[in-house]
DNA sequence: GAGCACTGC
């Protein structure tokens, strides 16, 4: 008995020091005038902090904040590793001697300087510079985290570039990934308890800070490839730039590659600047002396010269989009062919890139170009054929020659029409110079513009505007009022969004109920904002369980949030369309995913090999295991929010029904309705479009009411991923949305809404008397 | 009767 209580008292006790100790770091750490007391090297029990590095560390003499470059390669070359005690591997070594080779290496003292003098500073590094690798490790020879409990942050707009930075940054630390060095990604921390520099995506960075508004893990973050300008990217930086003020401990880094740095730093404060070289070779640009009015055309023309009058190396042509490529592909190899029967042309491999193909094909680019066909012939080489991807995601080495046509596809959101749709248009002078560069990374090369120098120079913007430009900010929104922010009119972005775009996401936020009529979060939009989905689907999952159908919604909710299932090979589409049709159920495309899904698990259940299961039915193997993953993940974020997993009996004859009523509950405002007897369907309210089903849509059955998942825009307006639903619901169950007293315009759909709504009195009228 | 720039949580 005693023990007991005495076990309780001690815990309390425990725990009250370590609340206290929490306390007096968050003083120290919210109060300017105690920056000073940062370096405290007694732990409240009495031992140093320093007693955490390993015996004879050089760091123990290391004072934080105010080393030197000379200190820190002392330390590099020990025998021991300053941060394990170990001894040093022999691969350490030939891997110091190439990192003091790169250009950044030249500035470490200059850097430390202007880090120690300064809170935020803006760092520039061209490609090649080492910038990614090596600052942060500059950084943490001097920030020396482990003595304080912190952590180095640095940001990547990419999962693969976060684990792969933090791999190779592990192995010239020569301490195993995970442990010292680690990275931070959706569906994988790889960190733990000993972890001092923490590589993560800036989307995960940002849902660390929903939970922790002063980021206090962190005594330094790090944002790299900020010239990108991700959402994630523009908005930790309002934010570390609001933070900055509230922590004077907290030091921030800003890398960007592009020379618009002084944009950078005149939002910082005017923050000093350091730049280095990068390291790459010249490229010479050639111009096209007129305007070409077909680029494809243009760009086939200059590949296949090249091919027969430049010297080896490999070539990399840019294009908008997977049709466009494929098509170029077929064409380039034909005259190719021709070429070497005719004229004793070298041989020629012409491989697609972009981002939905299969992760094997992709890494058929870095196959060795073709051998000459015969002994002393032409030597072979290879040209790709990418989109944007190999503009800054994908890096090929051996590259001579870049064709760039000067256009790519990019996202543009129309307030007024609430939608966000793709867009082949010119790019920047940064996009330009950055494929150009494409052309340089192992030597001098070549870069053909198939524009005018005079385009170049006064048609092309400089920068292309940033995605918080370009995007619905519904998601952005509710996540900054999850952040605390409060006033967003006066949240300092670097380039804030139009008026309108703001008020969209607003109202957008408030008919789905996650922000009320004075703009404050809802508990519904807190929890919404916890899932890493739309609002919109966010909403719908929340309020399944009220439908008694949460299970299937948290598939479907999944199945919407990865690439399409469906696989329609070019030359089969005959029977990909066929095995789709096994799945089909009549009302509706959500409800079809559905139907895929089970029998996707009911094969998986059955021990079937899933992938052969999948390849024989036209799905997607990929993409179905990552619906998956992504269920995964929602159901526990539904578990630590009590959102409950419940469904309807399979044979319950409101099973299906159920089902669709929960998806009006998140989607009651992408409805359509039908036009007269036509295929024309009208959009609710001000987006007021006219819209036609989007061929691949299973919807057979002529529904007057459809609820829709997508709005795309190509040749035609379409409406994708549709189900057919009753007015009643949309009046039961969005009645602000669908008040018709406050409705302008549209006065045949208020019609139609008025009759329902007569209907639906008559019968509860008729209910009653009964 | 058509498509899917890219990324991220």
């Amino acid at each position: 008995m005693a023990g007991d209580s005495d076990r309780k008292r001690l815990g309390s006790e425990k725990d009250e020091v370590s609340a206290k100790r929490v306390k007096k770091e968050e003083d120290i750490a919210n109060n300017p005038y105690l920056a000073h007391m940062q370096q405290d090297n007694t732990m409240e029990n009495g031992s140093r902090y320093s007693d955490r590095l390993p015996k004879g560390s050089p760091f123990a003499d290391f004072e934080r904040r105010a080393t030197t470059a000379k200190q820190a390669a002392k330390a590099e070359e020990g025998d021991n590793n300053p941060f394990t005690g170990e001894p040093h591997s022999p691969q350490y070594f030939n891997i110091l001697k190439s990192r003091r080779d790169l250009p950044v290496h030249k500035q470490r003292a200059e850097f430390l300087e202007m880090y120690h003098k300064s809170q935020i500073l803006v760092f520039v590094g061209e490609t090649g510079s080492g910038k990614t690798t090596q600052i942060p490790q500059y950084v943490l020879y001097d920030e020396l985290p482990q003595l304080n409990n912190k952590l180095v942050a640095c940001t990547q707009p990419r999962r693969v570039a976060a684990m792969s930075v933090a791999q190779r940054v592990a192995d010239e630390l020569d301490v195993t990934l995970g442990e010292e060095v680690g990275y931070s990604i959706r569906f994988e921390d790889k960190t733990g308890p000993k972890t001092v520099l923490k590589y993560m995506t800036d989307g995960m960075l940002l849902r660390e800070a929903m939970h922790d508004h002063m980021m206090s893990r962190y005594s330094c973050i790090i944002l790299d490839e900020a010239h990108e300008r991700t959402l994630a990217t523009d908005i930790l930086m309002a934010l570390l730039k609001q933070l900055a003020q509230r922590r004077s401990d907290l030091k921030i880094i800003v890398m960007s590659a592009t020379l618009d740095a002084q944009k950078f730093q005149k939002y910082f404060y005017e923050a000093p600047l350091l730049a280095v070289p990068g390291r790459t070779h010249p490229v010479e640009i050639y111009y096209t002396p007129e305007a070409e009015k077909d680029y494809v055309e243009a760009a086939i023309r200059t590949v296949l010269q090249i091919h027969a009058s430049e010297p080896e190396g490999d070539i990399l042509l840019f294009l908008t989009g997977e049709e466009e490529i494929e098509d170029t592909c077929r064409k380039i190899s034909l005259e190719v062919d021709d070429m070497i029967r005719e004229a004793d042309c070298g041989p020629m491999m012409v491989y697609p890139l972009y981002g939905t193909l299969p992760p094997h094909q992709q890494q058929k680019i870095f196959d060795p170009a073709p051998k000459p066909l015969k002994k002393d012939g032409k030597p072979g080489r290879k040209c790709i054929i990418s989109t944007n991807i190999a503009e800054t995601s994908l890096t090929i080495d051996g590259i001579v020659y870049v064709v760039d046509p000067g256009f790519s596809k990019q996202k543009i959101y129309n307030p007024r029409i609430r939608v966000e749709s793709l867009l082949v248009s010119a790019i920047s002078k940064a996009s330009a110079q950055q494929r150009a560069g494409r052309a340089g990374r192992t030597k001098p090369g070549k870069c053909f513009r198939l524009y005018t120098e005079k385009a170049f120079k006064e048609e092309l913007i400089e920068q292309t505007y940033p995605e918080i430009l370009r995007s619905n900010l519904a998601n952005t929104v509710l996540e900054l009022k999850k952040l605390g922010v409060e006033d967003l009119v006066h949240f300092d972005l670097m380039d804030p969004p139009a008026p309108e775009t703001m008020m969209r996401a607003l109202e957008e936020l408030n008919y789905l109920a996650c922000l009320d009529d004075e703009g404050e979060l809802t508990q519904l939009g807190s929890m919404a904002s916890e899932f890493p989905l739309d609002p919109a689907l966010a909403v719908m999952l929340i309020s399944s369980p009220e439908f008694y159908c949460s299970n299937e919604i948290l598939s479907i909710t999944s199945l919407l949030s990865v690439p399409n299932i469906f696989v329609r090979p070019a030359n089969r589409r005959r029977e990909a369309d066929e095995m789709k049709n096994q799945f089909r159920h009549p009302e509706g495309d959500h409800l079809t995913m559905l139907n895929v899904y089970h029998a996707f698990k009911g094969a998986e259940g059955r021990g079937e090999d899933v992938k052969q299961w999948c390849h024989q039915h036209y799905l997607s193997h990929r993409h179905l295991k990552s619906a998956d993953n992504v269920r995964t993940q929602l159901r526990r974020i539904m578990e630590t929010h009590e959102v409950e997993l419940v469904g309807t009996d399979y044979n319950d004859k409101n099973y299906y029904a159920n089902i669709r009523r929960a998806l009006v509950a998140g989607f009651f405002m992408q409805v359509a309705k039908r036009e007269g007897n036509g295929k024309v369907y009208r959009t609710m309210k001000d987006n007021n479009q006219a819209v036609m089903l989007h061929p691949s849509t299973v919807l057979q059955t002529d529904y007057e009411w459809v609820l829709y998942n997508e709005f795309v825009l190509t040749t035609k307006q379409y409406i994708r991923t549709v189900t057919g639903i009753k007015p009643e619901w949309l009046l039961d169950i969005a009645p602000v949305y669908y008040d018709i007293s406050t409705w302008d315009g549209q006065t045949d759909v208020k019609a139609a809404l008025k009759g329902v709504q007569e209907k639906m009195r008559r019968r509860a009228a008729m209910k009653a008397t009964r």
